[in-house]
DNA sequence: ACTACTGATACCTTTCAGGTATCATCCTCG
DNA sequence: CGAGGATGATACCTGAAAGGTATCAGTAGT
């Protein structure tokens, strides 16, 4: 059996008239009536009582006619939902993003993208740089946003934001007082760093800053990226961030420039090769839209 | 696009090896390469992502997918439904029945016919002979119990009971005490009938028996065919009816046979012509089973 | 680098959907 | 009641396309 059976057979069924079928199907009529014997004969039963002039049909032929048309309405239903999905419309993406996102862009994005692609579901996940690495890789993440630099990873990145690190400081630090700083200031200061195991590369070109510095930052204390901005405010130390920490606004730390503060890139990363419609679809409404800094706080 | 199609690409998705599935579906593997790539070009979307040694399902595909094997699961559905409906085994039978059946074998041959036939829906409808005709007649009903004589309808009949018409009178009546009368013994009794538009044939039976018996019945009240009963026991007159009435047992109506009493048949009708599945199954049930009196009452 | 495996391509064969001509039947109408 | 027209079925032919065989091309694993 072929979808051209049932689609011939709702249409006989319909006009109840093989002549007027056949035309409404664009086929001649012989052709028509031996499908419909072929199916008949698949199915092992009629479906049509030829008795007198007019054919009408049998029980059997109602209970499939009502079921066929069913049938063909949710294949036309699953073309177009596939359809959809292919072109993005439709879909699932899961975006990570590490911590000093989530007040530093994320949101607008998010938006923007929401209102674009209303049946994309989007889950969003805050994670260290080395867990996107791993989720962006095994598949679990479609795309990332991270950190740079990148040691040589099989992916695509797109630098979203350049901006250059600063000397995060409690704002009753004495040294606060200064407009501008160098890191040879600081080399006696205790430091607050993250686990280096959350993001390597950007830790040791921390650390290779302080070394050209020439000195080895004495790390009191480590913190999830979130809460290295508390310690510091709590004063159990000072820290190096990315500009765009500011825009978090925390009057208790305050945010210095340094001398020979390089920039570092914030990067949106995604496995080479193809993805999802919808990964595409969001890759490219942040090309578009960007990372404009939300308006919040 | 064709069930071919969408039957090619689930062994393909399932496999995910168009070797492996085209030996599942028993071809070579270049025609089912070609037909998904048709499949492919129909739809204008990609379906499969073949990169690398493996393929994988794209997120088109995947949406497609799920929704294909619901699709050809509800067209097995479908066509098992039709099939069950075919033999009668699924299906809706209309039957027609005069009142006094109601406690004279409906119910058991209901019960009967249910318990072999569970799944088809049964309509059993108390209608007066001159409905029952116009009901079979006009695809209203699909088969009738009625009373002959018929005369001439386009009906197929067979005769379910044969039995002798009665008289019926209050038991208080002075001619209950004999066993046996005669037609010319009530001559004068005033009688109670059904109006004749409701059976005209039976009616008119009945009338040329009084005529042959040399009178002409004194019809002092009409009523329908189910309330005669009572207005015989309440002595409004005497009437004739089949045998088989007497199983209503009531103890204030007397049933008498008479001289001369012919015997009348109760017939199973349906048009001619091919009828539901389900129409056969009844009728075949009735053949077999047949009218047997309810133990009831 | 070589081999084995995978899917794609080229080309041929065969099947069958669809076309034309015609038949059988039944209904209608004079 | 016979003629004509409408309807679905049958017979037979043609062409598109489904399926087969042989082979290519790319990749992974040794």
């Amino acid at each position: 059996m072929e979808l051209r059976h049932l689609r011939y057979f709702v249409a006989v069924a319909e006009e109840l008239h093989f002549g007027r079928a056949a035309e409404r199907l664009g086929i001649a009529q012989p052709p028509l009536s031996r499908q419909i014997q072929d199916l008949e004969g698949e199915l092992g039963f009629k479906l049509f009582d030829r008795t007198r002039r007019r054919i009408e049909l049998t029980a059997a032929g109602d209970v499939l006619l009502k079921r066929t048309r069913d049938v063909l309405e949710r294949l036309e239903d699953a073309v177009r939902d596939a359809r959809s999905t292919s072109t993005g419309k439709r879909g699932r993406v899961t975006v990570g993003y590490p911590s000093s996102l989530a007040y530093t862009g994320l949101v607008g994005l998010l938006r923007a993208f929401r209102t674009e692609f209303p049946d994309v579901e989007l889950a969003v996940r805050e994670l260290p740089l080395a867990e996107q690495l791993v989720g962006l890789t095994n598949g679990e993440l479609d795309v990332g946003f991270l950190r740079g630099p990148l040691d040589g990873e099989a992916l695509v990145t797109e630098c979203m934001r350049r901006e250059p690190l600063m000397l995060a400081l409690p704002a009753d630090h004495p040294l606060a007082r200064h407009k501008r700083l160098t890191l040879a200031a600081v080399a006696r200061e205790p430091f607050v760093f993250f686990p280096r195991v959350r993001a390597p590369a950007f830790f040791d070109l921390l650390l290779s800053l302080c070394q050209k510095a020439g000195f080895t930052p004495q790390i009191r204390h480590e913190a999830p990226q979130a809460d290295v901005l508390s310690l510091v405010a709590a004063g159990f130390g000072i820290s190096i961030m990315p500009a765009s920490v500011r825009e978090i606004r925390r009057t208790d730390v305050a945010f210095r420039p340094f001398a020979g503060a390089p920039l570092t890139e914030l990067l949106l990363a995604w496995r080479v090769g193809e993805g999802s419609p919808s990964r595409q679809a969001f890759i490219d409404v942040v090309r578009r839209v960007g990372l404009r800094l939300d308006s919040v706080l």
